[in-house]
DNA sequence: CAGTTTGTTCAGTATTGACTAAACGTTACG
DNA sequence: CGTAACGTTTAGTCAATACTGAACAAACTG
């Protein structure tokens, strides 16, 4: 039987699986949110969260690259630590909503062929719009947010 | 070699990809999105596509359930046609938006557990907080844009 | 320099799921 | 009825990839 706390991490491993990450990745995610700690080594993870060294290593490092977790060091230990950090979240929405709005570029990709039938270009314009709206709303919003 | 409309098609493809869905889903999606005619049945589909009955058959399903497309059916004609309504693509907006924001519901159920330290309180409610503020601006945007 | 600690890389395994061909059920029509 | 047209379901194949154990590289320690 899991304890709500790792229930939790473990729906964080769920959540990140649909969307074609490593389970083990939103795992770690998920611990790294809810530990006492302000930061975790690696031997850590691996102990909460029974997985492999190997596998630890290479999701952290995507973490990372993905800005959703930040990488710590401290003087005279040759350890890694990491860390959420509150800009952390930010970016990790911006990211994804980035990802949703990446469908416009297709968009307007398809609106530019030359041979479409008026009706067939109307279609794709009105999808055109919309998302421009919603780039506009999101760019506001991003920029309200940022200046904290 | 592709022509620029078979390209953005496999464009179509790749990008639902990342998102976890067949690739033959979004290239039914774009062939739709991209066709001269209202509609398309399904055996035009697979000739168009290349692609076997039996995906297009299960791929159209998923697509009219995600209300991305719609079955058109006429009278004295048995075979089912499918286009992409121009409401299909705000749904789908809608719909990808939402995924992103059932990321707040993990976030909410994390922030209730009890035997959390402020510290990490502090760092799940300020995450909560920016979900809140992002749900309102969607929220907003859709009431905006489903008058029309 | 040996030995230890730390993290990465690599090969192998196992699972998942996209896609297909073929069989099937259903409805129309001569 | 028999046959044809249409769509769905199912069993099977193949490719992608998550995860692991083990070997490895690099950095520190006595």
């Amino acid at each position: 039987m899991l304890s709500p706390r790792e229930q939790i991490i473990e729906n964080f491993g769920q959540y990140f699986e649909n969307y074609k990450l490593p389970r083990i990745l939103g795992r770690v995610y998920g611990l790294l949110l809810l530990t006492d700690q302000p930061y975790l080594g690696l031997d850590q993870i691996v102990t909460e969260l029974k997985v492999s060294k190997a596998s630890v290593s290479t999701v952290v490092r995507q973490l990372v690259g993905f800005m959703m977790i930040e990488k710590v060091t401290r003087p005279g230990d040759r350890r890694d630590y990491y860390q959420v950090s509150p800009k952390a979240a930010l970016t990790y929405i911006q990211n994804s909503m980035r990802g949703a709005l990446s469908f416009a570029d297709l968009i307007e990709k398809a609106a530019k062929l030359e041979d479409l039938t008026p009706e067939a270009r109307q279609k794709i314009e009105r999808i055109e719009h919309l998302y421009e709206a919603l780039a506009k709303v999101l760019g506001e919003f991003f920029a309200e947010f940022e200046k904290e």
